[in-house]
RNA sequence: GGCCUGGUGGCAGAGUGGUCAUGCAGCGGCCUGCAAAGCCGCGUACGCCGGUUCGAUUCCGACCCAGGCCUCCA
């Protein structure tokens, strides 16, 4: 089995071989912690944490790396309205990023590193670029000479003419070239600034990721990974810089990128307004459909939100927990990835297809009769849910819905259905049939079945 | 305006040059005291117009429409 990425590189799907299988690399542009992430935020960490899961399965000494941006001037701002030192800010927004991911499901990286924890390193490789020509201070600004990397634009398909033709900012007067972005920007004393050979000053943004990568990996990263919306300017100069700092050494081998998450029809994103952040969508729905949501289409298409795909995605979960309820009876455990569901994700991450073969695996399951077929298939529907990072949960603590079935009193329920069932065995399925009603009204379905009656609350 | 994506059944969403996605919803049946759950069955989907082909949703071209990037952004 062979693992085919859609390489942005080159618009191809690509043979996947790492450069030292001893040591596979993988870098993933987190987020910069100004504010709670949105729940398109959280794409690109769901869709390639399955990436990492995928590769360590194959290459078991893979390291991921998902950075943390904690200098930044949205940092700088909302630590200045709220009259606060920086890392109060940073230091909030980070423990809710990691929560609201461990929420979803999403690993931690092997690596988490902090922009702040690599001044050292991205001052030396300013100063690498500088000596080398393609870069240049000027004002108290460190600036990268686009026109010193003549494969700029390599990336997202531009040419440095058409970048100028359409350049809709005003262009800063130090700047030598209209294209030329910052690596170091002088701070004003109320602002965090480190000590450098051109003053007291921060980083630029673009820097940052390609200073954490040298340090992390070397010249020369595998797999590099964002939403498509850094493809320009971020990723493009990310391969500048470290690219020009390292003597022409290729920077990032596989470039992907996730679609954007859309609501009505256009980009959620926080300058838009037209967000939901985790936290809000967690409080009416479980965080294991929100992440099935997020892994519903292919992760380089766009996906629209919308109520109607969280609730469809907590039914389907209904449905394939149910499945693992009923072989409750069976011992097993998650086992090998099924074939069709490793086979579907090998093939460029293809989740909606996983999610057919787990769909696929849970048919037969609920259909199988023998108890050996049935303690594999339960094994497999586990061993395919696992590699998704869905279905790891008991059946009766999703039906419960994880929030103190929904402050309801499970003990008082529990004692209706009890008095349902007596009434049931007395034939007097008049007043049976009103407790369930009474039970539904409450949002408690109730189902009979050969153990005798269970009940759960119900899906919106 | 430039550079990119994409338009699939009620909805979501894969995929393919020629019998099958899958999920959710719906309909009919079985089961059930009735339901629910489950099982069985059902729906002649591939934006529009040409072209290539024995045959195109799938390849090619034009067109229409939607979205992304070009400024911070996952």
């Amino acid at each position: 089995m062979s693992l085919n990425l859609f390489n942005s590189l080159t618009r191809t799907l690509e043979r996947f071989e790492p450069l030292h299988a001893e040591r596979v690399s993988m870098y993933v542009c987190g987020p910069t912690v100004y504010n709670y992430v949105h729940i398109g935020n959280a794409r690109g960490p769901v869709v390639f944490g399955i990436l990492a899961r995928l590769l360590r399965r194959h290459y078991p000494q893979l390291v991921y790396a998902r950075n943390i941006t904690d200098v930044d001037d949205k940092i700088n701002q909302a630590a200045i309205d709220q009259q606060v030192p920086i890392s109060a800010i940073t230091d909030k927004f980070a423990d809710a990023y990691r929560a609201h991911m461990g929420a979803l499901g999403v690993d931690l990286p092997d690596l988490e590193p902090h922009a702040t924890a690599h001044i050292p390193q991205i001052i030396a490789m300013c100063e690498r670029l500088i000596q080398s020509g393609h870069a240049y201070a000027a004002d108290g600004h460190v600036l990268f000479a686009v026109d010193t990397y003549p494969a700029y634009g390599q990336l997202s398909r531009r040419s440095t003419d058409e970048m100028l033709a359409g350049a809709r900012v005003e262009v800063a007067p130090y700047k030598r070239n209209a294209g030329d972005f910052v690596l170091w920007k002088p701070s004003t004393p109320e602002l965090p600034g480190w000590d450098s050979p051109w003053g007291r000053g921060r980083p630029g943004w673009h820097i940052e990721c390609s200073a954490m990568c040298e340090a992390a990996f070397g010249e020369t990263i595998d797999i590099h990974c964002g939403g498509i919306d850094l493809q320009f300017p971020h990723h493009e100069n990310e391969i500048a810089q470290s690219v020009c700092a390292h003597g022409g050494q290729p920077f990032a081998r596989f470039w992907l990128h996730n679609g954007m998450l859309n609501m009505d029809g256009r980009k959620m994103s926080k300058s838009l307004g037209n967000v939901f952040r985790i936290d809000e969508v967690l409080a009416s729905y479980p965080a294991e459909a929100l992440r099935l949501a997020l892994m519903s289409a292919h992760y380089r298409q766009p996906l629209d939100w919308t109520d109607g795909l969280i609730e469809q995605c907590v039914r389907t979960l209904d449905r394939l927990y149910g499945t693992l309820r009923d072989l409750a009876d069976v011992d097993a455990t998650a086992g090998a990835i099924p074939d069709a569901v490793e086979s579907a994700l090998l093939d460029d991450l293809n989740t909606p297809q996983a999610l057919a073969a787990l769909s696929a695996i849970a048919a037969e399951a609920r259909k199988a009769d023998s108890e050996g077929n049935r303690a594999r298939l339960k094994a497999d529907l586990l061993g395919g849910g696992l590699a998704l990072g869905l279905l790891q949960q008991e059946p009766a603590s999703w039906f419960a819905r994880g929030t103190g079935h929904g402050g309801r009193d499970a003990a008082a329920i529990d004692a209706r259905v009890q008095e349902r069932q007596a009434a049931k065995q007395m034939r007097d399925f008049a007043r049976a049939d009103a407790i369930r009603k009474e039970l539904v009204d409450q949002g408690i379905e109730i189902e009979d079945t050969p153990q005798g009656p269970r009940w759960k609350v119900a899906s919106k």
